[in-house]
RNA sequence: GGUACCUUAGCUCAGUUGGUAGAGCAACGGACUGAAAAUCCGUGUGUCCCCAGUUCAAUUCUGGGAGGUACCA
């Protein structure tokens, strides 16, 4: 760590693993506020579905990054790297520590080691030319275009190559041409820490929580957004199943079971993440306070 | 009570003319630098209901038992 600087306090972790309530600990004991990485919870009309904190939450300690996009902005990890430094840099002048609080990965990734810079670009184009000619065509161009990101880029996976296509065609410049060019200095240390819990008790908490969300009008909030079903804010795990609900294809019942299944999935996923990310200390929620306690006690001395 | 059919992976089921078995879903493991709650890759986890018989060998054939489904009473 370097002295002088001042610290944020990452709390990372898998859906419905108490992150939301160990940030508001953690920041009330020390007065300051806390910036979400949460890549669905940026959205204004995505509230139930996506566990927003409540109004008393956010009255508790102010918070950072939520609610305030529209589902029909464009939005990605490169806005969110550029948004949470600026916010943080402001939140240092008040503030000698911040809370980060997030299970997005890749911004926690953005937000603490930064990514590197690339130009804006639309991938609309490489979206449809995939939905006409289909993977492999993708994977030749690629392979044509820039010979070392095929090499080391996941073939099967259609998001990549789009992605790494659009680059390559606004720019003129193979995608890898970007890869590790930036240094990404961050003016703050930071201490992650990984909230785990046995994993019985987490899907237990995961399938209680998507009961209450049914109860707090999921339902409602879906149908609201029924028109934006295809924009990609809304491929978004308790929408699609209930709009599939909404279609006729199953039984309220077995889409409030897919919901829980899926969401467990993807809790899963995380936890991959965060298990193989490194630099993270596994804690278990009740404990986050006690051990940024400690840490502040060390640095003291 | 009688007759027929069924019982194989967590679930739904396929299969072995007798050589201890495989699909889908689930589950589990993994990847991932701008859709990341997305997207993609990998793995079969098994008293083949139980007991006995025939056989070199039975999940498979025979007999009995248990449970289930349908029809007849």
């Amino acid at each position: 760590m370097k002295v002088d600087l001042p610290l944020l306090v990452v709390i990372g972790g898998p859906t419905g693993i108490g992150k939301t309530e160990a940030a508001i600990r953690v920041a009330s004991k020390y007065s300051t506020e806390i910036v979400s990485a949460d890549s669905r919870q940026v959205y204004m009309e995505l509230n139930i579905g996506v566990a927003r904190p409540d109004e008393d939450q956010l009255n508790a300690v102010p918070h950072h990054l939520i609610a305030h996009r529209s589902i029909k902005d464009e939005y990605s990890a490169g806005h969110y790297e550029e948004e949470a430094l600026s916010v943080l840099d402001k939140l240092f002048e008040k503030h000698d520590r911040v809370i980060a609080s997030g299970g997005t990965g890749l911004y926690l990734k953005a937000l603490t080691e930064g990514l590197d810079k690339f130009p804006k670009v639309s991938r609309q184009k490489w979206t449809s030319v995939f939905n006409s000619e289909g993977l492999s065509f993708l994977q030749e161009a690629l392979r044509e275009l820039d010979p070392d990101y095929y090499r080391s880029v996941d073939i099967q996976n259609p998001h990549r190559l789009i992605r790494a296509l659009s680059v390559i065609e606004e720019t003129g410049l193979p995608f890898s041409s970007f890869l590790g060019r930036s240094e990404n200095t961050r003016p703050f240390n930071t201490i992650k820490l990984a909230l785990t819990r046995d994993r019985d008790e987490l899907y237990e908490r995961i399938n209680q929580r998507v009961d209450e969300m049914m109860s707090e009008g999921l339902l409602d909030e879906v149908r609201r957004l029924l028109p934006y079903r295809h924009l990609s804010a809304l491929q978004t795990v308790g929408y699609q199943e209930l709009f599939e609900y909404l279609d006729g294809l199953y039984t309220l019942n077995e889409a409030v079971e897919k919901i829980k299944q899926h969401t467990r999935n993807y809790a899963k996923r995380q936890m991959t993440w965060f298990r193989n990310q490194g630099e993270w200390t596994k804690v278990h929620p009740e404990n986050v306070l006690e051990y940024v306690y400690q840490l502040t006690e060390k640095k003291n001395e």
